[in-house]
DNA sequence: GTATTAGCGGAACGATGTTCCGCTTCTTCA
DNA sequence: TGAAGAAGCGGAACATCGTTCCGCTAATAC
C-alpha cells in the first residue's frame, strides 16, 4: 500500500475499462456522424442515441458539450492525418498525394458547422487550429516530398498554402456539387505537376 | 367605406398605438445595454425584464430573436450616424472629425458579440454590413469632406478604410484596457493631418 | 360614455445542456 | 472461481431558453 501511494504520486490515474474504453469510441464515431449531417449544433441526445448510449454516459467522458465536439475534431484530425503515410506505402508518390487530397477534401467536407464553432471566439476551441496545423501540415509535407523527389510535382510548394487553399474552395460552394470541391483539389494537384522537373 | 377599401390598398397598415412606441423605445434601449454588457447571447427574458414588460410584448414587436437583435443593431448604427451631423454643426471640421470617431469606437466597443452573429452565416442578419455601410460611410464622408475643406485634414481617404481599421483596432486587444482603442483611432486621425496642407 | 380591438403580461410548452443517483458490470484479489 | 469494491452506466429530473397562447387591459374612435 504504501507503494501504491507513492507510486500513485506519478503515475497515470488508471487504465480505463474496456467497457468505456468501447463506448467512448461508439460517441466519436457517431458524433462525427451527426455533426457531419446536422453541424455541429445538433442535440447530444440525438448523438447519444445513436451510439446507443445513455446520456449520463456522454457526460461522464466529454463533460462539457464542447470537450465532445473538441475531442471528434482531433480524433478526425488524428485519422486524415495517419492516411499519409499508409497511401504512401500503397502507392506511387503523386498518386499517394492525389488520393490524399481527397481524403482531405471529404474530411473537409464534414466540417461545415465547425467554422461557426471556431469563430466564435469560445476559449474552449482555441486550441483547435493549431493541431490542425501540427497534423495536417506534416502529413501533407512527407506526400509533397516523396512526389518531388520523385520528380512528379515541381518544388517549392508551402503544404499550408495548399491545405488553406483547399479548405476555402470546399467552403466557397455552399449548397452545391458535392463534387466540385474534389474537381478543384485535382485541378490544385494537377498545377503542381507543371515543371515538375526543373 | 368604398373609400376605406380603396385606401387600405396603399396605405401603411395603421400608426402603432402610443403605448406600443413606447414600449418598443424602451425595448431597443434596454436590449442594447443587455447586449453590451452580456453580448447577443443574452436571454430575452433580461431584456423583458430590464425594460419592464412582458415577455409576450417582446415577440410581439419582434416576432424572432434575431429580430430584435437586427432592430438594435439598425437603430444604434442609425443613432451614431445621426450624430455626424450635429457634431459638424456645434464645432470645427477637424473637432466634429474626432469627435465622432469617438462616438464610433463606443458604438462598436458595445458590439463585440456581433460579430460572432454576423459571421454565424444565418440568414437573418445577411443584410446587417450593409446597412453599416450605406448610413456610416456617408456620415463619415461628410465629415472627412469638412475638414478636407477646411485644410485640416489630408484629402483623398476612404471612409471605409477607416471605418474597417477602427472597427479590427477595437476587436483586436480584446480584454484589453477599454480605452486603448480610443487612443488608437485617435492616432488614425491625427495621421490624417498629416500632409493637410498638400 | 361605450364599443372595438390593439396590445399586454406571463403561464405553459418544447427543446436542450447538465446534474444526480440507484443500479450494473467490469476488475481485482484471494 | 467467486465475492467485494468501484468504475461506469442509463435515464429521470432540473434549469434555462426560445416561442406560443390566451384571457385581460386600456388606448382609440365615434
Amino acid at each position: 500500500m504504501k507503494k501504491q501511494i507513492i507510486a500513485a504520486k506519478d503515475s497515470q490515474p488508471r487504465p480505463k475499462r474496456a467497457d468505456a474504453q468501447r463506448k467512448v469510441g461508439s460517441l466519436l464515431k457517431a458524433a462525427t456522424e451527426v455533426f457531419a449531417e446536422s453541424g455541429v449544433d445538433a442535440p447530444v441526445r440525438e448523438i447519444a442515441e445513436r451510439a446507443g448510449v445513455g446520456l449520463g454516459t456522454v457526460y461522464r467522458h466529454f463533460p462539457q458539450r464542447s470537450d465532445l465536439i473538441v475531442a471528434v475534431f482531433q480524433s478526425n484530425v488524428d485519422a486524415c492525418a495517419d492516411t499519409a503515410p499508409v497511401l504512401a506505402d500503397k502507392h506511387p508518390p503523386l498518386k499517394a498525394l492525389s488520393l490524399w487530397m481527397e481524403r482531405y477534401v471529404d474530411f473537409i467536407a464534414t466540417k461545415r458547422g465547425l467554422c461557426k464553432a471556431l469563430y466564435s471566439g469560445d476559449a474552449a476551441y482555441k486550441a483547435l487550429p493549431e493541431y490542425f496545423n501540427s497534423r495536417l501540415r506534416p502529413a501533407l509535407m512527407s506526400l509533397l516530398d516523396g512526389a518531388v523527389e520523385a520528380k512528379a510535382v515541381r518544388p517549392g510548394t508551402d503544404p499550408n498554402d495548399l491545405l488553406v487553399a483547399v479548405a476555402n474552395l470546399c467552403n466557397a460552394g455552399y449548397g452545391r456539387d458535392p463534387q466540385h470541391a474534389r474537381r478543384m483539389a485535382k485541378l490544385l494537384v494537377d498545377g503542381l505537376r507543371y515543371r515538375a522537373e526543373d
